[in-house]
DNA sequence: TTAACTTCTGAGACTCATTATCAATAGCAG
DNA sequence: CTGCTATTGATAATGAGTCTCAGAAGTTAA
């Protein structure tokens, strides 16, 4: 699942060396497709007896992201979820306001209009976000 | 501009009562069409004379969001910034990543998809998020 | 392989936006 | 006006995330 040398190509990229501590942290990233905060992603290589500390869970997260290997979701309560990016298509997120469950939406039409609205400006698009706040059916 | 009816109504609906403190803050807020956080509002109305507390500006914003006179942006840099919804069309930002510029956007067809992505699902839409980050003309 | 050098790590201090506390103040009903 | 209760302000507390720095570990040259 979490290949080494994803990581070790983008640690090599940003002359970083290739630590235990970042194969471990990432390997945890990759082991489940929920979308977890950076203390449970502790907690759980905690638990597992790996030895990291919180700095370095933020610090390699930092790097993940930077290289497009992990999400970073901002869901506005203050705590950032982050989700790998092994599976390749794009997706963003509907997010229940009941349950918290998160589920994925994707499609194309707006992705589309996305870029034609910023294009007319003049401006270029670097990324989105596009959360949809509901109420999910187990919660009605 | 700020109407003080709009602010009562939100008050009584709520059953909290109308003080000096909550009109400033509404009026402040109302006073400008820009996207500011809850120190710049306090700063404000210090500047102009008016005695309230941050904690009063973050207590008033909350009853604000809640009863739909405000909007709160979260931009992911840490600090919730808020705009009032005295100009009834809705729409979603634009941020620069360069110059923290923010603009708007709405596009109709966007909408439409977004409520059939949720209704398919047998979820209620709450509220959405749609954020372009972006490089600006000036910043290019 | 070792020495010498450099980057990483862990523990805890720190930051900073936001929230909670609580005594003093001010709306508001009668 | 009186008394009850919500509100306010000053400040302490919270909590996610960042910084610091001495010791640990990867890397390089010989």
């Amino acid at each position: 699942m979490a290949s080494p040398n994803q990581l070790k190509k983008a640690l090599k990229k940003e002359g970083l060396r290739y630590t235990q501590q970042r194969q471990s942290i990432w390997n945890e990233m990759c082991a489940t497709d929920e979308h977890r905060d950076a203390e449970e992603i502790y907690l759980s290589l905690r638990n597992e007896g790996m030895s990291v500390s919180r700095a370095t869970v933020y610090r390699t997260i930092d790097v993940l992201v930077k290289n497009n290997l992990v999400r970073k979701l901002e869901l506005g309560d203050g705590r950032a979820r982050y989700e790998h990016k092994m599976d390749l298509e794009h997706h963003d997120h509907l997010i229940c306001v009941q349950c918290g469950k998160i589920e994925e939406f994707m499609d194309e039409t707006i992705e589309e209009i996305q870029e034609k609205i910023v294009n007319e400006l003049g401006f270029k698009l670097i990324r989105h976000i596009h959360q949809l706040f509901v109420i999910c059916n187990n919660c009605r």
